[in-house]
DNA sequence: GTCTATATCTGGATAGAC
DNA sequence: GTCTATCCAGATATAGAC
């Protein structure tokens, strides 16, 4: 159904309502489109989706927020279509590829407005926030998906426990160079996943051989104290 | 438009209106400082530095250039007071270690407008992107002072061109995380930088031992041309 | 070129009626 | 839950003084 299980609210709300959000929603991203994030304004959105500028105001509480809905859609999408395509895939490095070429796909055409998604990223009280308290929940998700890419392989503990936050905050980057990727079909992006994604398979490899793994452990082991102790593990 | 010590159109420039911009930059800070930067109008601005509106956006083209010219002018007392304790100082992790802990220091009274750094991250076009090119030459000036710093040690050539960007990029991360950080007089991230640090030291000292350097090198040289195929170096 | 004063525009956001 | 009206503040415009 297209009630959203993760949002109580929804539940209770009439299903005139939600087609209402979604209509919003769905103008929004069409103008955002057409003519970029800054130009067009609120009131552009409400005149289109023909309803009061305070209704659109009523479902979303920042121009911000309906690209926050936006991602929140397109976090679903790509979970679906990436579990999908995981089918009989069990190697890391083919895992991590799709999930991260899938990403880029999926966002794509929408490069123009997407930057919207990091203008409070240096605002901690800010609930849109990239790294704040109220997008908490799209980060613990955006991370799961990470967390099952590499249950797979022989991974060391600390590479488990390492990698999802670091992977999420790399496929952040990976956005922002989409943002700025003006080569044809955004392939350097592209190119750059493949190269570190190499590097990372290789280095994987390498630290969990028994000739290497004694040397490198001690380090992995420190940066995942130091990962704890700042919180963030 | 933007008038600096460095810039040659100051000599064409009344002293006077130099004042008038130092009297504007001074004033906004102490109101950012006193009550953030989100809730310090320009009009309060320009009330308080007892000029009109209009001056104000004279000088500045924006609320956020404010922030800008601040962090001009942080970046300028940085480099002189860096260079000071630098000397007799050769060592790589100690020099890093001024390099950072003293911007930390500058850096940590103003913490709660600093954010307005960030604000257009996401965003190629706008003239103070992080990335954009309108900031490019304060981007080149603070890379610079990184090229400094490991102007020291016998550091292999892949390293000494992958280090400053590298640095600086992690230097960002280290404001942001500066921002978010709300233990008593931000240790976090001061112990987080000792951290890396300390790491960063111990596998430069590690992979350009004779024994491990041979399996390393190629991995670094591909670290450094992905970062020249990406327009990065 | 530097600045004042003031009016105006624009668009994000809110209040309160219904 | 939706509307109209309004507020607020960033930004611009204009005209003129020096």
């Amino acid at each position: 159904m297209f009630k959203s299980a993760r949002d109580p609210m929804i539940l209770t709300a009439k299903p005139e309502a939600e087609n209402t959000r979604e209509l919003i929603l769905r103008t929004a991203l069409e103008l955002f489109r057409g003519g970029g994030f800054e130009t067009t304004t609120m009131r552009d959105i409400a005149r289109a989706a023909k309803v009061a500028t305070g209704a659109a105001y009523y479902y979303f509480p920042s121009k911000e927020a309906i690209v926050s809905a936006y991602y929140d859609q397109v976090q679903r999408t790509h979970a679906e279509k990436v579990r999908e395509e995981w089918k009989e895939k069990s190697g890391l490095r083919e895992r991590l590829g799709i999930l991260l070429h899938s990403k880029l796909e999926i966002l794509k055409e929408d490069r123009r407005f997407l930057g919207a998604l990091f203008r409070y990223t240096g605002e901690p009280e800010h609930p849109l926030s990239v790294f704040g308290k109220g997008t908490e929940s799209q980060r613990a998700q955006s991370m799961a998906i990470f967390r099952e890419a590499i249950e797979v392989a022989g991974l060391s503990d600390e590479m488990r426990h390492l990698l999802p936050p670091a992977l999420w905050l790399a496929h952040l980057g990976m956005i922002l160079c989409l943002i700025y990727d003006d080569s044809p079909d955004q392939q350097k992006t592209h190119q750059l996943i493949d190269g570190i994604l190499d590097l990372l398979a290789q280095a994987i490899e390498w630290t969990n051989s028994a000739l290497v793994r004694p040397f490198v452990q001690p380090f992995q082991s420190k940066v995942l104290r130091m990962l704890q102790d700042a919180g963030w593990a």
